[in-house]
DNA sequence: ACCCAGGGTCATA
DNA sequence: TATGACCATGGG
């Protein structure tokens, strides 16, 4: 029950976080996509370009030609990827009528449906299953990794699917708003220890914190 | 002038 | 299966 009491801290210290920043499912996917590997600012102004052209809808992004859909996300990095990655994931979430993902009673079609896509690795799908679809799935990030692993609770050597399913198994009796609560927790907790506590020595989260061996 | 961010794919060995 | 290169902007 480490796992819980951790939960139970972070929620004490941080508060509920209300996630996922965004209007409607659909925003989440997209955002989902282009916050790979990309500071959540950054990500911001990108929705903010797609907004103001109208364009945060499935079928305007599917009928955007490359290079104007990549002018849009250029702020969030990885402009030219990350259109072709947004414009499959739109084709696939429209051939297969993936508006209402309530239709699939299991978790798991749907994820293996998602990780098919191109360009929507464990991650990305975990967060759209979790924040758009509101699936009881635990979503593991680099942070996740820092933290749990810093705290001796994880084995460093694990894979993707061994963390989430061990995330998973401790907390099964727990509410999806609770596996909702505590991945946002944990960025949270990240984010605002790395700026209060700038020194590498003391916050522990950032890259150069592994390589020098500190976590 | 660095380092890094709410990853993923592809080519090598 | 396990690394490494690559993608690219904006903030610290």
């Amino acid at each position: 029950m480490r796992l819980k009491s951790v939960y139970q801290s972070l929620l004490k210290t941080y508060g509920q976080q209300q996630w996922w920043p965004a209007d409607t499912p659909f925003e989440v996917m997209v955002g989902a996509i282009l916050t790979q590997n990309t500071a959540w600012d950054n990500v911001e102004r990108a929705l903010d370009n797609l907004k103001k052209a109208k364009a945060l809808s499935p079928d305007v992004i599917i009928e955007t030609p490359n290079d104007k859909l990549a002018r849009w996300l250029k702020p969030s990095g990885y402009f030219n990827i990350k259109a072709d990655r947004l414009k499959q994931y739109c084709q696939w979430y429209v051939e297969h009528n993936y508006y209402d993902g309530l239709k699939y009673r299991h978790s798991l079609p749907l994820r293996e449906m998602l990780l098919s896509v191109k360009g929507v690795g464990p991650e990305t799908a975990d967060d759209i299953l979790l924040y758009a679809f509101n699936r009881k799935i635990f979503v593991i990030d680099a942070y996740t990794r820092r933290i749990f692993g810093r705290l001796g609770l994880i084995d460093k050597s694990s894979d993707y699917d061994e963390l989430r399913m061990l995330f998973e198994e401790e907390l099964k009796k727990e509410t999806v708003n609770v596996f909702n609560e505590y991945h946002a927790l944990i960025v949270m907790h990240a984010k605002q220890i790395c700026k209060t506590r700038p020194d590498c020595e003391q916050c522990c989260l950032q890259m150069k914190c592994e390589q020098k061996g500190v976590v």
